[in-house]
Formats: structure tokens, C-alpha cells, sequence
DNA sequence: CGCAGCCTTGAAAGCTATCAATACTAGTGG
DNA sequence: CCACTAGTATTGATAGCTTTCAAGGCTGCG
């Protein structure tokens, strides 16, 4: 089994697929390194191929008619990017990616892959689910932006990092990147885990957040 | 051609697809009316079925733990909804539904839909198409809820509501809804709509907003 | 006519953004 | 090894926008 191969066997996406399948992909697929802070699309480029980070951060962003950033999302290694715009009628990238540390990913050609799309159900299975997941957390951070206040979202966030991470957080991107993926400013964020601090929830150490009272955690969620 | 299948083949999802699939579908449907103000079903409720609506509105919300409601969506006549959960881990409903008016629509069984998927490649195109669609405009939600500040939503929403309506956009639900899925208070909703009237750039009747100096409210979003 | 629901308008409070200055950190070069 | 620098994070003060609370107006329907 090539490099290549196995490096697409971690993805969800392609998981539970034959290595017939496996090795067909990886025929149009080709690795790249990115360098700490180079781009790799900006909206409007025109789609050609689509990603899996093997080891490293890509960030996802689009710029405002202000000039100001959000942060749409932030990936990490095993997982894939840019898979939907296959099926959008325009066939541009609608936001901009680019590396947050030096970061190997796969490069999977579109035009092979839709190909095969046709003639192997499973894939396209994979692909419904992994679309499915991915709307069910854009729609759970809408509800978040609005229904919860700066605390809340910084909290919710906490608690999905901690799920599974024995109560350790390790932060994927400087803390500016996450503000802007919660939808807050760098400043508002140092404020509120400042405050969580002082209160004994949490201690902060750099990028590294140890949840120490999961359940004042909650509660303040829930105030 | 039954009635059903006329109803399905109106929907962007079921378009360009035989009609000896169309019959299929048809074969584990049936239609559901609903009373103004009747739930359709509750975020948690077990998933067994999608929907189509055929005439009315239905709105899709969560609700907080403060119990305050977000609507998340607002879906009218020819559009499907909760077609992504089908392919969830948890089958379950995310969000709540129900009519915001008198309402006709077609309950699709998940589990004859299912069995049809893996034979018919130009359904599960239609599905991706779909799926990716939605996640494209919940990222621009996303957006719009950091970028923009309650004003230049509004006129965002105004313009795409606009679009292709000639320049007159017909509320789909009460205001207090639109505001909800705007992200803002009813309050702010109504003070915005004053200062646009005042402004020159729109004209109010009720649930009719005419759109009178589209420029202006494009810089106004600019700004 | 009167009631109920919805929308609008007003005033005050609260939260977050913004602006500004100060620490801190890591990497660089002397 | 230390000093320096650039980028990053924290902290403080203020302004601005939106929410909240409250009251008044409007509309449709019994």
C-alpha cells in the first residue's frame, strides 16, 4: 500500500473504503508542503482540487468589504476541505485557506474523483455523511453566534476541545484565529479566559487550557 | 403522472431524475397538512422521514437553554428539508419544526428513500448538490453574523430576498421570525427598517418591503 | 366596540469593540 | 550568554451598538 494510500485511509472520508478504490484515488492525488503562513486558495480561484491535511493546520477565512477576517473554520490532520464545492454550481473556492504552521497535505484532483463517483456508492455515501456532519456543526455555530454571548461561546468551545482530550486543550492556532472562529475579538477572548481563570475553572498555560472544574463550566453555559 | 410525483419533480432536489424513480418515491410518500402554529416535530425526536413543502412555511429553530428560540431557517413552497439527517450518526431530529402558517407538504419514509440511493447515481448527485448548497449559505451566515453589524444584515437579507423578485420582497413570516434568523431582537429589526424608510432606500406596507434605491443600500453595506 | 397579537417607539443598561499602552515570548544576532 | 526585535498576548479606558424593559399604537376579528 502506498504513502499515499494510507494517508488517505485516515480520513474519515475515505474510511471503509476497498484499497481498490483507495489506490484509484490516489492515482489522481499528489502531496504538497505548505510553509507557516502561505496561502493556498483565495475565494474566487477556480476549483480544481480538494484537500486532506495530514499533519499541520489549515485555516479557512473570508475576508469583509472592511478589510476585517473571519475565521470559518480551522483543520486539522485527518481531516478534508473544500470537498463540497464539487457539487456547487459556480466552481470556485468561496473562501479563503491558507497554512497556520508548516503543514503536508494531499492534493486530490476533482475531475478523477467525480469520475468515479458514479461507479462506487460507498464513496459517495462517505461523502453524503461527511457533508451531513459538517452542516450539523455550521448550523450548531449559528445557533451558538446568536444565542450565546462572548462567555458562552468561549465555553462551548472549551468543553467540545476538552470531549475525549482528558480535560486538556491544546489550541490548533494563536488565539487571535480562534477569537475569530468564535466570532470575537482577540481581546475579548484574553478577557473571558482571564475571567474563567479567576473564577478556578480553568488554568491557562500558553495554548494549553486544562479544564479543572468541568461543572462550574457548565453552569456558567447554562446562565 | 400522480399527483405526488408532480409535487416531487418541483423540488430542486428531485429534478432531472427519470420518472420511473420519480414513481418510486412517490411510493413511500404521503402528503401532511398542517394548521398555523402546529409543530411538525421536536429537536430529539427519532428520525423517520424528510420533507417537502408544497405550499406555506415552515420554520426550523433551536431552542437555548435560557429558552430563547433561534429560527434557523425558514423553508417555503418547492423546498426539501431535514434530508441531511439521513445520513447522521444519531438519527435524530437537530432542530425544532413547525408551520408558521397553514401548510401542505410531502412526508418522504428515510427508509425506502435509503434503500433507492445506492441505485440511482443521479439521486445521490441531487443530495450532494443540496447538502453542499445549504453548507455554502450557512457559511455565508456565518459570516454575515461577525462581519456585519444588524444593519447590514438586514439590507443582505433584503437584497437576496430581492433578487429576482423585481425589486419587492414579500416577508415570508412574521417579523419577529425574520429577526430571529437574522440574529438580531425584533426591536432592532423594526428601528432598522425606520432608518431605511427614512433613509429613502426601501418602502414598508405591512409584510411588503419595496426596495426604491438599491444603490444606496449596497453602499450602505459597503460602509 | 373591545380585545389580543403584533409592531413600533422610547429610555436606560449591558456587552463587546475599539483604541492605546504595556507585558510577554520566541527567535535573531552580537 | 545577553540584548534586541517582532509578533503576540494582556490589560485598561472609552465609545457604540444592541438588548432589555416599558409603554403606546395599530390591525383584524369576534
Amino acid at each position: 500500500m502506498s504513502e499515499a494510500m494510507e494517508q488517505l485511509g485516515r480520513a474519515p472520508l475515505f474510511r471503509n473504503l476497498g484499497e481498490d478504490v483507495l489506490a484509484e484515488i490516489a492515482g489522481f492525488t499528489h502531496s504538497r508542503s505548505l510553509d507557516r503562513g502561505e496561502p493556498l486558495f483565495q475565494a474566487g480561484d477556480p476549483f480544481r482540487s480538494f484537500f486532506v491535511v495530514n499533519s499541520g493546520h489549515i485555516q479557512l477565512s473570508r475576508l469583509a468589504s472592511t478589510g476585517h477576517e473571519k475565521v470559518v473554520e480551522i483543520i486539522g490532520p485527518g481531516e478534508t476541505f473544500a470537498e463540497a464545492v464539487l457539487f456547487m454550481d459556480g466552481k470556485k473556492y468561496p473562501v479563503d485557506a491558507r497554512a497556520l504552521e508548516a503543514t503536508e497535505l494531499l492534493e486530490i484532483g476533482a475531475e478523477g474523483f467525480n469520475h468515479l463517483l458514479d461507479s462506487r456508492p460507498g464513496l459517495t455515501r462517505n461523502l453524503l455523511g461527511a457533508l451531513s456532519k459538517r452542516l450539523h456543526q455550521l448550523v450548531q455555530d449559528v445557533a451558538a453566534l446568536t444565542l450565546e454571548d462572548a462567555t458562552g461561546r468561549v465555553v462551548g468551545y472549551l468543553l467540545a476541545q476538552a470531549e475525549g482530550a482528558g480535560g486538556e486543550v491544546h489550541l490548533p492556532a494563536k488565539k487571535a484565529a480562534i477569537a475569530s472562529r468564535l466570532g470575537i475579538q482577540p481581546e475579548t477572548f484574553s478577557r473571558v479566559l482571564g475571567r474563567l481563570r479567576e473564577a478556578g475553572a480553568i488554568e491557562v498555560e500558553g495554548d494549553r487550557i486544562r479544564i479543572r472544574d468541568s461543572e462550574r463550566l457548565q453552569e456558567i453555559l447554562k446562565a
